[in-house]
DNA sequence: CTTATTTGATTTGTATTACCAAGTAAATGT
DNA sequence: ACATTTACTTGGTAATACAAATCAAATAAG
């Protein structure tokens, strides 16, 4: 689809457009929340990504740069800020000594399960348009759709 | 809902918590793939905005700021790369001295032509899981739930 | 087993993004 | 007419992000 072969967008095509435009006006909408609850605690939509995923995990500099979509030089500076706050800490991997291993400290396990509620706060006026059994129902398309991706595209908080 | 006034978080709570999640993981995929595809065209996610919300609109650099959900400052660079780059133009407004008005050039217009035709294109296999009828379905609940935003929160590409 | 290559992370340098505070000019309010 | 608000820019600073170069450790080749 799309890949006009023909030149033009065709029906299909154009009924596609309007749910790619919902779906990204949709997720402007909530990084912006997103954004918004990390300002309260001086946290970038970065920052929060990486609580996110180390909240139940500890990986290394690359695998986070990969679940991030960032370069591997771009994760040493964000995490040594981080680590500066206390909020992950780096050791050293015993499989290979080249490797870091990061991972969130007491500190910032707490704070990311904080966000975590505020964000649901932030999220609930959001979701106010969508009311009982549609919940259930954007759940599950939206969780089919995460279903489908290929491995750690599935980053995310 | 939320606002534990007894300083719990209650099963409903937890349940939509599953929905914040899902939102939350399909935005930052979303948001990848817009960042990725306005890469190769060297525009930040950002400036992708600025071409998207500018497709149809003239604005003024304060309500540009609103949209984009940035301080007034921001845009001012914002817009002057994005100007000396020939994506977009400035003019005074006739109305209001003071006011600066920003829309998008010839050059501007294709460009959020093409990224917007891109987009579809690379958004395209994230909507696999989501196939048929159901596209319909994501499509009108999305729809729902923007329909319901506080005015201009509405913004996107 | 010794060298060559690849891999994991950091350093350095640059550009962008973003904020705040302060400043200027035009428009409103009193 | 003077004070205030509004619109934007400027200046200063920090965070973010990438690319190229470097260094150490691990792996592959010979």
């Amino acid at each position: 689809m799309l890949h006009h072969m023909d030149g033009r967008r065709d029906e299909a095509t154009a009924a596609s457009d309007d749910l790619v435009d919902a779906l990204v006006q949709t997720s402007f909408i909530t990084t912006g929340v997103l954004s918004a609850v990390g300002a309260k605690h001086d946290l970038s939509l970065t920052q929060m990504r990486v609580l996110g995923i180390l909240r139940d995990r500890r990986l290394t500099m690359t695998a986070l740069a990969v679940y991030l979509g960032l370069d591997k030089s771009t994760l040493t500076g964000l995490v040594s800020r981080a680590e500066k706050r206390g909020l992950v800490e780096r050791a050293p991997s015993e499989r290979d000594r080249r490797s870091v291993e990061v991972f969130l400290s007491a500190e910032g396990l707490a704070q990311a399960a904080a966000a975590t509620a505020e964000v649901a706060d932030a999220l609930e006026p959001v979701l106010g348009g969508v009311t009982g059994p549609d919940r259930i129902r954007l759940q599950s398309l939206l969780v089919g759709l995460l279903t489908a991706q290929p491995s750690p595209s599935t980053a995310g908080s």
